[in-house]
DNA sequence: CGGACTATTGAGCCCTTTCAACTCGCGTGG
DNA sequence: CCACGCGAGTTGAAAGGGCTCAATAGTCCG
């Protein structure tokens, strides 16, 4: 899969690359760990809670989610997995997580095996760090839903997820200004945001009417950069990136 | 302040101790890496956001909270601290933190800089990895947070709350069957459950009137263990501990 | 003994949910 | 070719959980 300068961890070092400088040496110990790649269709479990993992995935391209059931079938998206990120690092040092990973849209995956990333740890400290890094940005990408969800009205709480989606996408060279692709339904918009699906319909004509954004036929088009931000008191700070948002 | 066996990592051991084997050696390293002391009163600001930080603060005692405030006013309390928790290890990767943390009771505090850490991390992977988790279990409470404010009405996530703080505690050695003091007011509660303050007051009488746990002068009762467990649908996987709840 | 903080309770309102009906587009099978 | 079914989206109406406003009481402390 190695076209050019192109590469398996492509996105993923292009987000490692926002956050700190990565040498070309690191660049390449970083994409030699992983090895076999799969697909899943839209509402694969790509993790199952409780498994016993030997190994992390990479999401190359698709959309997935982070969910927990409660028994009475309430469920709740906890985060939104975008392309290139290593959606369940955490399981290096946790072995098991306590969550499913489903896919929500088609997905393409690849697979590192902790072996190969405790052989990084032994001999590369600053990628390690850069590893350690990412769990702890995951972490505050969490911070910032505990916000949203305890503070934020569901407008708000909509607005600011689609600025904060916007900046991860952006990063990995999915998103510009005018917008961006985001294969969700509206129900799995309500999941994550912990909405009702026919609430998350009215806040995202909240949303239109209010001049801020659209989202329609899957697309995510923002109207008022400026004002969306105000709006949703979005602050870039959480994610970490040297480049300066927008 | 080393009296008998008795360190200032204590509680922090006793954590990792629930979660993974730590030799004597790295018991020592760990506790050499804290130097000075501190102490603050309730409403103290420990560490503020956006403050460029160059060591990792360990709570030895008292009770303290993260939170971050939009504009208008509104807080949100993202996370409690007990004692033995490392409250701002993710600095050591991130540099900064993105919220503040205060004192919600008087605190002292141990402080471990950078440098120090660093040089377990050059010298004893295992003990790096323990702290590497320490920063993903972290996580695992981020998102069991989210679970609640999303997903669980407000007397649930009361339940699950006193449920967690019980596990953490009882591995620190603050929490038996019975209970634990916890000294935090309705507001601060209402703060961490995103509750207004009048509905936190309601919601602590009918957790008494459940007979499941009573929240009174500053100290939690737990009445029925199992039906609160059951209420709250907590499952403790999440903490990640290796010894059996209860 | 006053003042400040904390806890408690009542009443009305509002945001969000639930229930329900209906539309639209699309793929499939008769 | 059309009927049908199904998923996704939309809208209305009513119910409900939690919030806000407001008033009262208890407690600690200077």
């Amino acid at each position: 899969m190695t076209v050019g300068t192109r590469q398996i961890s492509d996105k993923l070092l292009a987000k490692y690359r926002a956050w700190d400088t990565v040498s070309e040496a690191e660049a390449r110990a970083l994409d030699s760990v992983f090895t076999r790649q799969a697909s899943y269709p839209r509402g694969a479990v790509i993790i199952r809670a409780g498994e016993e993992l030997d190994g992390s995935t990479l999401l190359l391209s698709g959309f997935a989610n982070r969910y927990k059931d409660l028994s009475d079938g309430r469920r709740q998206s906890l985060e939104l997995s975008v392309p290139g990120d290593f959606i369940d690092l955490h399981s290096f040092t946790l072995k098991r997580i306590d969550h499913d990973i489903g896919a929500l849209s088609a997905v393409r995956t690849a697979w590192a095996p902790h072996e190969r990333i405790r052989e990084i740890t032994a001999e590369l400290p600053h990628l390690t760090r850069l590893l350690w890094l990412n769990t702890t940005v995951d972490a505050a990408l969490h911070r910032e839903r505990i916000m949203s969800l305890g503070a934020r009205t569901a407008a708000e709480r909509l607005a600011a997820f689609v600025c904060e989606t916007r900046e991860r996408l952006r990063v990995v060279g999915l998103a510009d200004e005018t917008g961006y692709d985001l294969p969700l339904t509206q129900a799995d918009l309500a999941e994550l945001l912990g909405l009702s699906m026919v609430h998350m319909n009215r806040t995202i004509r909240e949303l239109r009417e209010r001049g801020l954004a659209v989202l329609r036929d899957r697309m995510v088009r923002i109207e008022d950069w400026d004002g969306l931000r105000k709006f949703a008191q979005f602050h870039p700070g959480y994610l970490h990136q040297r480049t300066e948002p927008r």
